[in-house]
DNA sequence: CGGTGGGACGATAGCGTCCCACCGGTGCTCTATT
């Protein structure tokens, strides 16, 4: 260990031109390095990436990254490659022919491989592997063990025994929200026991963003609600939707009814006006997006000064994802939840799982029944079935499942609910206390959601005609600041 | 909840109206021959 002190530190200004650690990074490298399967809960923003990064350079070996998202992947390689390092490669579907013939041929000559979940159980990848000495395996954004399946991405439930197949190396665990239960469900999930692993936790509390929940007498009464709060913040801000149409439908809506830039951003929109308009908003061309959950991972805009759900998320932990995503440059941001009463049913409805009885499962499993009797979700459940889960198995984990999406549902309500303060009510729901009470903390706290001083790029009328220029000046001039 | 699409029904021939049932979100994969 002795030996490593030197480089450590060496890699950090050297490699990473970093002067000194950042809050949680240290204790979690030192874990990594001491040979522990380790777990870090760390903010986004605390630097993630040097966490696998620089014990990649201190190991023999490759590092595997399973990452949920090709965004996410590329990104990583891309800053790997602004860094200079060039043995890294990105395994997905994209990669296709003789290149990856290629690049499955010479995996031990990379330091840095990234690759889906769904690739790495592909049983020629996991051949390939077992030819290479594997010196860590990353899980990014590892809440997904416990969040997506068995109903989403099944893949997830495959990464114990993936695991196993690789010869069980070390692993580190990585992800920015999860309360003690679901940081024991993804150790159990990967089939580690508790005691073996290190844990690492940083607050999830964000206090700069104060938290608010208007209610709304229904549909009506919450456009005019949000449409009196994007021109009074006019951005840039992020609403979130439950469905496709409505996001869409908004966003032509808040463009008709402001002068501000808005888009909508969802899966049904294509992936390069998806990239488009993703850019456009970096660049602060673009104001406002009106997205779904399929807005989120991998955004690494700063200067998010509020986000507005117009509907409910799933739970409590999305929630914090998703206004997680304001003021990450530490200025006052504001998280507003727009309720009205049933808005719940749309959860509800959205999380529901019609689960087969265990005898037809059963009977599909001896090939007795053609899949398709299990119905619309019939490529879900053949998928346990072709990787030996007994029916008995399958039945109980969606109806637990189901069980756990409205506890969760329960407790997001509880929270809109809510008369005393929401920060503590949030940090309890994390295992924490609030240690400092910010200022600013949330519309339950006397404090005054009109009074929490947001200070936009834009802060323009928007009837003044020259708001445009007047607009791009204030920005020059924020900028300069800085 | 709010929106939508299909079917039944009525009053009378080409269509309007009503009611009810249903739905809403997230992404990866794609492999070839003897």
């Amino acid at each position: 260990m002795i030996d490593y002190e030197k480089k450590i530190n060496q890699l950090l200004h050297d490699q990473f031109g970093f002067a000194r650690f950042r809050p949680g990074q240290e204790e979690t490298i030192r874990a990594v390095l001491d040979h522990r399967n380790t777990l870090a809960v760390l903010p986004t923003g605390a630097g993630k990436s040097l966490l696998y990064q620089l014990p990649g350079y201190l190991f023999a070996g490759t590092v595997i990254i399973i990452s949920p998202l090709i965004s996410l992947m590329q990104d990583q390689v891309d800053r790997l490659h602004r860094q200079g390092e060039s043995a890294v490669v990105m395994l997905n579907g994209q990669l296709v022919g003789p290149e990856r013939r290629r690049v499955l041929g010479q995996l031990g000559r990379f330091r840095f491989v990234f690759i889906s979940p769904e690739m790495l159980a592909n049983e020629t990848v996991l051949a390939a592997f077992a030819r290479v000495k594997i010196s860590l395996l990353v899980v990014d954004e590892a809440h997904c063990i416990s969040q997506w399946g068995p109903d989403f991405r099944p893949e997830y439930l495959l990464l114990k025994e993936i695991r196993h197949r690789l010869g069980d190396p070390r692993t580190l665990l990585l992800t920015a929200t999860a309360t003690p239960a679901v940081r024991q469900d993804i150790l159990a999930k990967m089939g580690l026991a508790a005691s073996d692993v290190a844990v690492i936790v940083q607050s999830v509390d964000r206090s700069n963003i104060f938290l608010a929940v208007k209610n709304t007498t229904g549909q009506a009464d919450k456009q005019e609600e949000l449409l009196a709060l994007v021109n009074k913040y006019q951005g840039p801000g992020v609403i979130y939707f439950a469905s496709r149409k409505l996001a869409s439908q908004m966003a032509a809506w808040l463009t008709s009814k402001t002068t501000l830039n808005v888009a909508a951003y969802h899966a049904g929109v294509t992936a390069v006006e998806r990239f488009r308009i993703q850019e456009q908003f970096m660049n602060n061309q673009l104001q406002v997006i009106c997205a779904t959950s399929a807005f989120g991972m991998g955004i690494d805009k700063n200067d998010i000064r509020y986000v507005i759900h117009f509907h409910l998320p799933s739970n409590l932990e999305n929630y914090l994802q998703e206004i997680g995503r304001a003021g990450r440059d530490g200025k006052q941001s504001i998280a507003i939840l727009l309720y009205s009463a049933g808005d719940e049913l749309i959860q509800r409805q959205l999380t529901t799982i019609t689960v087969p009885p265990v005898e037809i499962l059963a009977q599909v499993k001896q090939g007795k029944l053609a899949p398709a009797v299990l119905g619309e979700q019939a490529d879900l459940f053949s998928f346990y079935l072709q990787h030996n889960f007994a029916p008995a198995q399958i039945a109980r984990a969606f109806n637990r499942r189901q069980q756990q999406l409205e506890r969760e549902l329960q407790q997001l309500l509880a929270y809109v609910h809510s008369d005393g303060c929401r920060r503590e009510y949030i940090l309890h729901y994390f295992g924490e206390n609030l240690r400092a009470r910010p200022s600013y903390c949330c519309d339950n706290d006397e404090a005054d959601i009109d009074e929490v001083p947001i200070e936009t790029s834009l802060s323009t009328h928007p009837t003044d005609t020259t708001a445009d220029w007047a607009s791009q000046l204030r920005r020059l001039l924020n900028i300069t600041e800085r």
